[in-house]
DNA sequence: ATGAAAGCGCTAACAC
DNA sequence: GTGTTAGCGCTTTCAT
């Protein structure tokens, strides 16, 4: 009835070979003569075998040891809870022997040259895998061909590098994401409004997601009301510390029929407090679970935010990785996350 | 530098005893002098201990039968999205000897006897652990009393039984869904419109959690629209496949001002379509991410969706238990998912 | 009651 | 190249 597991030894049998072979054979590890090499592949192609990583994990009797390159958690709530999603995958894959380390290689998400420095000493830390979120585009591509080369194998998560070669990239689609906050920004106005997307504080030319995001946007309107497509309007705006940003934002919101904004970050909420601050009432679709963002979404000054899910995303980031080194699957190359719509509605259920 | 972990090894030599007395003591098992134990129990106390579950579970080769007791999910789109996440636990699980039996013991979710049947299969069949999704409220009741009594663990999903004994229940919490429920039908409505609460060909006498659902929906109206209040409708409706549906729907369809219907199950779809025959519109809310539904969102006559993760919530159902019975982790009481609310401007990003 | 030893399935070192 | 074998840390059986 219920037939035990295929173990190597059973291969080994059949094929007429030695366990080490067998072995040798599904490692790859070479010195198998053809002749053998062909013998266990007929059998492997006949059965269906499951390695048992429990063994497999207690006889290698090794460790392997993973790194994540990603921004400095606490500078960001966003990529706080990046880290909580890494942190937690190291908690299940800790007993199969993987370690990551993470701690000593935050970049600052606005400083390239610590991007590069970081994934220098990332790279030179020779590790078995690494996990990052490649904010920088121009930077990672030299990055992700150095580890090309060393046969690194690696995932990103957030962004999207598409030249790269990596295993897997784990995050949402931007332009459809920029096509539903267009949808949510505009949802019951009329025709005559007219939209503002914000970027705040971000490099343009390094992000292509925003990018993205800003196409998908525009993309929504150009198809589903094309009358309002030319009231669509684009701001690069600065570091919301600076002095400046105030009178940015003045400049935003002196718009005749403003209706609706649209944050292609997590920043909503700077926008929102100058809503507040000026009692204001526009449409505000934003990104991101932060403890601000939630604050003016309950209170009405944003609308809508587009969950990325940040620890799902790098929590399923680890585990590719880990299933990839430790099972030789390949995770999907793409793995797009769902845009989930949150509001003041449901927001509570997803507060623990 | 790093020191290796402590191994049963160390502690019997520790100890001055064998390895065997060592395990005799950590699992409890009885046969150990006095004099025995205290040795080891000192040792253990000097030192942290944490067992390696990787040889744990290699060393025990033994494996785990778990059972899972859900309606048919030939009858049901819902339950095959369940079904789907059982397997895919399943898969994962199959490396540490965990087997899940669920094929014969599906129930019919309309008949109460059918239910009742497989519960004495489940019990009787002495699994390790029972996962269950208990649609009869008055069944469940002395089948999970008698399984507290065999001391076999189970974990409940999709529908609480407050008063059982369960190691966790995976779900939503129906209040804050039908309140929700209430919020999206209602949005941008005014006072003077009517509202219906549809249960489709349910016992609500067994279904504790869509009175939930309807109080949830009540209790919003009472507090942000009371004016509103008395303007909800409760409706029983038939089995959709009986001649008297129709005739039940153009009741509930005749009813004036009629500007919102909610639908308590994941039968929308059957709603939508009678609003599709007569050519009405009327704000829909319905659950969950079935074909006709998702046709139905697309084509504007379902507005909002509330997904419930069937297959999310079944994989971390037996996830739990592998997990309490393979490593003895005790699972969050209550695991309560995000309402996650689906309109035809992100269903896409949910399909795959 | 206790210790010794044979696995569990796989890896890796070592002979040949 | 290939087969053999000693672990990995724990469980479990079997003498004693």
């Amino acid at each position: 009835m219920k037939q035990k597991n295929i173990r190597i030894k059973d291969i080994a049998t059949m094929a007429g070979v030695s366990e080490g072979t067998v072995d040798r054979v599904l490692h790859k590890r070479g010195k198998v003569s053809r002749a053998a090499t062909e013998k266990v592949n007929r059998v492997l192609a006949q059965i269906d075998y499951t390695p048992n990583l429990i063994a497999r994990t207690l006889g290698a009797n090794r460790t392997y040891r993973l790194v994540a390159v990603i921004p400095d958690p606490s500078l960001d709530e966003y990529w706080k809870q990046s880290f909580d999603g890494i942190k937690e995958a190291e908690a299940d894959l800790a007993q199969f022997g993987i370690t990551i380390n993470v701690d000593h290689l935050y970049y600052n998400p606005h400083k390239r040259e610590s991007f590069q420095e970081v994934t220098i000493k990332a790279f030179q830390s020779k590790p078995d895998g690494i996990l990052a979120a490649p904010l920088f585009y121009h930077a990672s591509i030299s990055f992700f061909r150095v580890l090309s080369e060393s046969k690194i194998p690696y995932i990103l998560f957030n962004t999207n590098i598409e030249e790269s070669n990596t295993l897997s990239f784990i995050g949402q689609d931007s332009f459809l994401s920029g096509r539903l906050a267009a949808e949510l920004v505009s949802i019951g106005q009329t025709n005559e409004s007219h939209y503002g997307i914000l970027h705040i504080y971000e490099d343009l030319n390094d992000s292509v997601y925003l990018k993205e995001k800003e196409q998908g946007f525009k993309n929504y309107f150009a198809i589903h009301r094309p009358e309002t497509s030319r009231n669509i309007h684009v701001f690069n705006l600065p570091d919301p510390g600076r002095q400046e940003f105030p009178e940015a934002m003045n400049q935003v919101l002196s718009l005749p029929h403003l209706n609706g904004l649209f944050v292609s970050t997590s920043k909503a909420y700077v926008v929102a407090h100058e809503l507040h601050k000026r009692n204001l009432s526009v449409r505000l679709v934003g990104y991101d679970l932060l403890d601000q963002n939630i604050n003016y979404l309950k209170t009405g000054y944003i609308h809508f935010l587009i969950h990325q899910n940040p620890r799902r995303q790098a929590k399923t980031g680890i585990r590719s990785l880990a299933n990839y080194i430790l099972l030789g699957k390949k995770p999907p190359r793409k793995s797009l996350f769902p845009l989930e719509i949150i509001s003041r509605y449901n927001i509570d259920s997803y507060l623990n």
